[in-house]
DNA sequence: TGTCTACCATACGATACCGTATGGATAGAT
DNA sequence: ATCTATCCATACGGTATCGTATGGTAGACA
């Protein structure tokens, strides 16, 4: 976390942040404390409190940047792919990515301390799940099961990141587990029109 | 947690690791403190200090409670369904009850924090994913369609509680979502010999 | 009845963290 | 060169929590 500092360098509160985002993503909420985070930026807590009023703002703000950052998972406009296939694909590539997820699930995990912030954690998750449920429409699903697919679609993503952030080993699996899932949905899609799925 | 208590109530080792786990459910292991459990339990550390050794002593110890009485998902032996779609359906009730697994929520999340606590936890995993394969099995699937579904069942599961523990609305479609996710694995496993879902 | 054991109350020191107060350093404007 | 705004260092007081020390109490038991 930024150990290449000389010796006179200056800091703004956005270097607070993504160290803090850092500290987060690895460590959990407790270790996100200014004095340990001080530490790290190999800084004085002065600094700090000229660029927050207080903890809370600090965690404020880094509620803000996650939500603005990872609204939709990052899926930027300019690189979305067209073809619908591609774009499940890309997702999936996406969220096997744990290292990438791991701030989710700090996220997440605060979310259950915090009444606030599992709200709004709330609002992002319904975000996400109608990009998915979008995405599985142009797959070729039917609304209604756009939309079945698109929730369990979140609950085994939400399983997978949370599992694989505790378990090393667990973690290899991803990439082909990520191919199954992929592999899946797409038969799945095909068989959509012909009610095979459904009793 | 024991609000019956009259004056002179003495407690045992077994009153503090009841409580603990249940501020643990419900608050997050961060909430475990020897002073916080006391004014619940109103009675001063003084007794927390002769039952335990440290804050370490208790929270192993609880660890090994949750051991010991999670494995399976307390599928006691006695009330096993002898058909496999009533021990599966039994399972999924059991598990789309929130409050019961609340507690392996925090578990995980304390998992996550903690090396030690992470490996352990996975051993109890690896435990549930090979009842549930074992169950699946019986359910009709072939070896390795039963392993490939456990997979994602535990996935579903993770992100099911995850999710569920955060956001009090989604807590309600748990019934319907066991009900679905018990209607669509028992029409799959009469199709798993026609390999129809496999590409 | 006196004593002993098991259990608890209370006071204490140590540590970690928060936020404030106050002054120092540095870079850019004039 | 001086001034000013910006940013940082350090010392401090306050609070929460840990674990210890030391003494108190209630019931079992001789």
């Amino acid at each position: 976390m930024r150990a290449n500092r000389e010796h006179a360098t200056r800091l703004e509160r956005s270097d607070w942040i993504r160290c803090a985002m850092g500290v987060l993503a690895s460590e959990g909420r407790e270790a996100v404390r200014v004095e340990n985070l001080a530490k790290k930026l190999r800084i004085s807590k002065g600094s700090f409190y000229w660029h927050f009023r207080d903890r809370e703002d600090l965690l404020a703000a880094m509620l803000e940047a996650w939500e603005s950052g990872h609204v939709d998972w990052n899926v930027d406009e300019r690189e979305v792919h067209r073809d619908p296939a591609g774009r499940w694909a890309s997702l999936v590539e996406l969220l096997s990515n744990v290292t990438k997820s791991s701030l989710d699930v700090a996220i997440f995990s605060w979310a259950r301390e915090d009444e606030k912030v599992g709200q709004r954690v709330s609002e992002i998750e319904k975000r996400r799940s109608a990009h998915l449920e979008q995405v599985f429409r142009e797959i070729g699903f039917t609304p209604a099961q756009a939309e079945e697919w698109s929730q369990s679609a979140m609950l085994v993503y939400l399983g997978w990141v949370d599992r694989a952030t505790r378990d090393a080993t667990f973690r290899e699996f991803g990439p082909s587990l990520a191919e199954a899932l992929s592999r899946f949905v797409l038969a799945a899609s095909c068989l959509a029109g012909q009610e095979v799925l459904r009793q």
